[in-house]
DNA sequence: ATTGTGCATTCACCTAGATTAACAATTGAA
DNA sequence: TTCAATTGTTAATCTAGGTGAATGCACAAT
């Protein structure tokens, strides 16, 4: 992962900037679409429905990368939020600087990798979403990310394994008393 | 696109196959995971869950790539069934040949292009999951992909979007009337 | 100390969709 | 052509999880 932040670096594009908590990187609507490399810190990506509820699209700890993919992709609007749940320090810049034309071919391999990677991990998501109940998504989620969990408060937990505070907190009472 | 037959055809290892409809390329535990690129046809993936409910990850018409891209970069069992909705042609082949050492950097460019567009549908799919009624996923799904439509059978579409057949019949019946 | 704000828990409802089952309609093989 | 199997429809329940509201707790700001 090393070599990432070294192409970053090398990009005169990007620029790496502290940010505090709570600060909004992008809001859906926006016209300009980023992709943010996490330094340090803790970002994290999601959208808000038609009856104004929040729903996790994803977390991005230390090394990761958030994007409004689609929106970059398929030039469509921005509807992801982006924004900071610790105080950060990320690097801002063009999603095609993964993919330079003067990156040696083993850097391109490698990031080419990355991509494979979280489609792996979003394969796994949706067949979650699609197949297990709410406490078996819980289950994997700590035992997947259990460093997450405590960075993170459970009510975000809850919008992103898709169900409400209150159903993750009933499903917590039962686990915790048939122990 | 074409140039991805191309690269298939030049790779020594990838091996042209007619499939008649109904067979089954991978079923979950098998040890060997493959990718295949459909030349013709359609083929789909999908897990049968712990109470042998079939859940529909992807479809593949002509021109599309299916795996399990999970079990292939993370060399974990394979959980997802690849069989043939249609009479069909496809190439077997391995992952790492959208990346070979020897392919131009211009196809390798295009090849990681598509890898981000499989992100950007994959993440409007987990959107979709978690924030959109079933009624939206449906029309999403009709707006989306008019021609699968008609090629697939309703029950299939039904867990594509993660609801029972009789749930979208109902659905579609509501619709019908309301209009 | 005191007020406020956000977070977690609990409970009493309610609803979207699952389940089960009965019944067409369609297909397809003998 | 006929019989069986596969699909789609409808309707009567059931249930996981949603909604809304009350309670208690932690902590930050004054």
């Amino acid at each position: 992962m090393e070599n990432l932040v070294n192409i970053l670096r090398a990009d005169s594009k990007a620029k790496s900037i502290s940010l505090k908590k709570g600060i909004i990187l992008q809001r859906a609507g926006d016209s300009n679409a980023s992709t943010f490399y996490v330094k340090k810190g803790l970002l994290r990506s999601y959208i808000i429905d038609s009856k104004g509820k929040e729903h996790i699209f994803m977390f991005a700890p230390e090394n990761w990368i958030i994007a409004d993919l689609e929106a970059l992709e398929f030039n469509e609007p921005v509807q992801l939020f982006i924004d900071c749940l610790e105080d950060s320090e990320v690097i801002s810049f063009n999603k095609d600087c993964l993919f330079k034309a003067d990156s040696s071919k083993e850097k391109i391999f490698e990031n080419a990798q990355l991509l494979y990677r979280r489609i792996g991990k979003l394969q796994r998501r949706v067949l979650m979403l699609m197949g297990s109940p709410a406490i078996d998504r819980y289950t994997y989620f700590m035992r997947t990310y259990p460093k997450l969990s405590n960075r993170v408060p459970q009510r975000m937990i809850a919008t992103y394994l898709g169900i409400t505070p209150q159903a993750l907190s009933t499903l917590r009472g039962k686990m915790a008393r048939s122990r």
